[in-house]
DNA sequence: CGGATCGAC
DNA sequence: CTATGTCGATCCG
């Protein structure tokens, strides 16, 4: 049985310091005693303070969700229900496994080629860092809770025999290039994700790949390598597990060379001659994932790490099979605070997210659960974006305490020198600076100021910093302000068409004289910093009270008002510009390769958008629905098409399909929203109704809880008793008319609670909701997430189903994209606790 | 727009 | 002693 709710627990900052399980090695520590040593280490610290601090705030968080729910009636939730499984069917119909994508991912990169390049560190626990911060570690360290992104002094206490090496970033970067050389022959697309990561589209390939001769797929042990210990490293570890390159083509293993390999045809094989090439060139091992999107592939190749593989085939029921018993916690863009607050509800896996995917549209932002319900579908990127242009620019630094202003000013010259640097080696101008302070107790704050003329030199960018901190030193004086970080960042870059533009007007506009001054000002640093010189620079009336005039300063630009203002106009038309070219390409781009089938006629239809298609739908419904001959068409696997709703509907159950008919007839009724249903949808909905009254109603899937609802018990034929037929006929109506409830008064009747399922007499809807909702709170949670469906189907049993009741809410554009959102609670945080809170903080920053 | 937060590497 | 640096996304006020 499994506990829900109120579990705001206290496990306090120790959840943050990323313990994890621990295989009990031979040597090693278990997490008893890691959790021991890291506690000893840390409390009292201020760190922790303010670990224990922010976590409190999760807590709140957490509390602040839980009475949100509690506040959730049972119409609220039910209705949600049909809204998301309206969702859920879209996506469903746009689900894309036709792609190959490859997650590789090398193992404890850094740490391993610190071993590789040092034979005295091999057999030891190692990491790569400093005292304050490692990066990574070894899987020998790790047995000891040494682990990155944690401090080295603590992983000392942990592992006292520890080797921490310093970073080398020029080194691991020469090996991510030689394998990102490999990696490009499989898709020159690829998207590389930090040194160490990488997807890849190997779609493409695979085609290609089956024309292939076998000689395009034979390598050669790399025989040359002169190891530490002299000798030659046939790479052993890749073929200790022998089915490695053993399955698809064992004959052509045995026709190959001494010292070759010849790799088969299909993604496994792919995969592992990848992995194979990579050990060989860099005496690495890499661990990958296959899976038709990016998010399940990136989770598989932490399936079988270190030095493994896995794939999820291109199948739904993979998918969901794989998902089913996954902690959501393995999941890409689930952190830490999310995983806690999920867990408070009682969601740890991915089935169990699906579950309660109607309680989570109501407690999270739409961004939120849409995302939460990308992943318990299973449903990901299927495809690699190039990354678009940078958004933003920044450096920052820690150190040990600053707190004399001067001090802060040099140091915020100086990271403002650094970042103009940087700028200028990629051409950048921002409008935005932002200038970010971490005291001395680890709380941060970030302070930013726009301008009107975007910045890139040290002088331009230092102007807008230095009245950040200038305000953020008042704020606290008499108080010295004691930071352990500051950081400086620039954002709000002109688009690339703006640039252009800008270039036009520079160039008219600006002659010679300034534009080479601002070019040449930053090589000759021979300023010796010091912020008085500055506000020198800074246009006249500076000079009274140097703090006042600062914050006054913020628009200050160097050219004059009239070109500033020219650019900015310019900009923004050129800007709408670009809009408008983007949206006719992204037209021309979706109508290229979208191509729906209607799940009523079956037959193909290429349409813009969801929108066509439900019209499409629609007309079907109106019209051809009364044949009600659901003929199922032979359909082999088209790779072309990009909607498989097909395929599911033949390995579902008729009944299954017919739901889904039923929910599109009643959704597309865009007038139907919210609280109000339109007359016409009501009709559409009863003659759905009567025009399948012979349908045998089979159980369907959970969200059916909520049609039952809905539509009363006039609709569960089992249940309904021959004079209730009357009550069916009234309620429609009664819908029709006033539809801001679910359930309508209906004078004395006998309602079946859709949740305990006993019959409830009342004589007002009152107190039947009442009763459903006392249900509902003690159970239907449980009982949801007690439902066993999930393996077979996301859609299943439950009893007693009824057409669909469903908003008209436009979910346009199911394009499954990469964007993993964060998280928030939907509903506003009392401004109260939030203003007095962030008064307390203020009031703490300077102790 | 500004500030805070989350999450990934 | 000693708890990173950079970036993007999202949400709210």
């Amino acid at each position: 049985m499994k506990k829900v709710g109120n579990s705001s627990c206290n496990d306090g900052a120790l959840l943050r310091m990323g313990l994890n399980d621990n295989k009990a090695g031979m040597q090693g520590l278990d997490k008893e005693k890691i959790n021991k040593i890291i506690m000893e280490a840390t409390k009292g610290s201020r760190f922790y303070e303010n670990e224990l601090k922010k976590d409190q705030q999760v807590n709140q968080r957490i509390e602040k969700m839980m009475q949100l729910k509690e506040k959730i009636t049972t119409q609220q939730l039910l209705k949600a229900q049909l809204q998301v499984d309206k969702l859920v069917i879209e996506l469903e119909q746009s689900r894309n496994l036709s792609s190959t994508i490859v997650h590789i991912d090398m193992d404890a990169f850094y740490a391993a080629v610190e071993m590789r390049d040092n034979p005295e560190l091999k057999e030891k626990p190692i990491a790569v860092g400093s005292m304050s911060m490692l990066s990574t570690s070894n899987y020998h360290a790790r047995r000891f809770g040494v682990r990155a992104a944690m401090p080295g002094f603590i992983a000392k206490k942990l592992c006292p025999h520890l080797t921490i090496v310093p970073l080398n970033f020029e080194k691991y970067s020469k090996v991510s290039k030689e394998v990102r050389e490999i990696l490009t022959e499989y898709d020159p697309n690829f998207m590389p994700m930090g040194l160490d990561e990488a997807y890849l589209n190997i779609t493409e390939h695979l085609e290609k790949r089956l024309n292939w001769p076998e000689d395009k797929r034979r390598f050669f042990f790399n025989t040359e390598r002169t190891t530490e210990k002299g000798g030659y490293s046939s790479s052993p570890v890749l073929f200790e597990d022998n089915t490695l390159l053993m399955d698809d083509h064992p004959e052509q293993r045995d026709q190959s060379v001494a010292n070759s390999v010849v790799f088969g045809t299909s993604a496994e094989e792919v995969v592992k001659e990848i992995r194979f090439r990579i050990e060989q060139k860099t005496q690495l091992t890499a661990s990958a994932g296959i899976a038709p999107n990016t998010m399940l592939a990136k989770m598989c190749s932490d399936r079988n790490k270190p030095n493994g593989q896995c794939r999820v085939a291109p199948e739904r029921q993979a998918v969901l099979d794989f998902l089913k018993d996954l902690p959501i916690r393995k999941v890409p863009g689930i952190g830490k605070v999310t995983e806690k607050m999920l867990k408070a509800l009682g969601i740890v896996t991915c089935s169990e997210l699906y579950q309660q995917r109607a309680l989570l549209s109501l407690l999270f932002s739409e961004a939120s659960w849409r995302n939460f319900l990308d992943i318990s579908l299973g449903l990901g990127s299927t495809h690699l974006e190039k990354d678009g242009e940078r958004k933003s620019m920044s450096t920052e630094r820690t150190f040990s305490e600053i707190n004399t202003a001067e001090d802060q000013y040099s140091l915020c010259r100086e990271l403002c020198r650094d970042l103009a640097q940087e700028l200028q080696k990629e051409g950048l101008k921002g409008k935005t600076v932002t200038l970010k302070l971490k005291n001395v107790n680890f709380e941060v704050k970030t302070r930013a100021s726009t301008v009107l003329s975007s910045v890139s030199t040290e002088e331009e960018i230092f102007a807008v910093a230095k009245d950040l901190l200038g305000t953020e030193i008042d704020s606290v004086a008499p108080h010295p302000l004691r930071i352990r970080l500051m950081g400086v960042r620039v954002s709000g870059f002109l688009s690339e068409e703006e640039k252009k533009y800008q270039q036009k007007s520079i160039t008219s506009f600006l002659k010679s004289g300034k534009e080479i001054s601002f070019l040449r000002l930053h090589a000759g640093k021979s300023n010796p910093e010091c912020f008085t010189k500055n506000s020198e620079a800074s246009p006249r009336g500076s000079f009274f009270d140097k703090k006042r005039a600062a914050r006054q300063l913020n628009s200050e630009n160097p050219p004059n008002e009239t070109v500033g203002k020219q650019l900015f106009h310019d900009k923004k038309s050129s800007a709408h510009f670009v809009e408008e070219t983007k949206k006719v390409t992204d037209l021309q781009n979706s109508n290229m390769c979208k191509i729906f089938t209607c799940p009523v006629c079956f037959e193909e239809q290429s349409s813009n958008n969801l929108e066509e298609l439900n019209r499409h739908i629609d007309e079907c419904l109106s019209g051809s629905l009364v044949k009600d001959t659901m003929e199922i068409p032979k359909n082999d696997n088209s790779r072309e098409s990009t909607l498989n709703f097909l395929p599911q509907i033949k390995s579902e159950n008729v009944d299954e399909c017919q739901n889904k008919v039923d929910q599109l007839a009643g959704t597309d009724q865009s007038a139907c929203t919210s609280d109000s249903c339109t007359s016409s949808s009501t009709e559409k909905f009863t003659q759905i109704i009567s025009d399948k009254p012979h349908r045998e109603r089979q159980p369907s899937n959970l969200s059916d809880i909520a049609r039952n609802v809905c539509m009363k018990q006039c609709l569960l034929p089992k249940r309904i008793s021959e004079d209730n037929e009357d009550l069916f006929e009234k309620t429609v109506h009664t819908e029709e008319t006033s539809s801001s409830c679910f359930f309508e008064a209906k004078g004395d009747s006998v309602l079946v609670c859709p949740v305990c399922n006993s019959e409830q007499k009342t004589n007002s809807l009152v107190s039947f909701n009442k009763h459903v909702d006392v249900c509902l709170n003690k159970g239907l949670i449980q009982e949801l997430t007690e439902k066993k469906d999930f393996p077979k189907t996301y859609n299943t049993e439950n009893s007693n189903r009824v057409g669909g009741l469903i908003r008209g809410q436009q979910c346009t554009n199911p394009s499954q994209g990469t964007k993993r959102s964060g998280l928030t609670t939907s509903q506003s945080v009392s401004k109260k606790a939030k203003s007095s809170n962030s008064k307390n903080t203020i009031d703490m920053f300077f102790k």
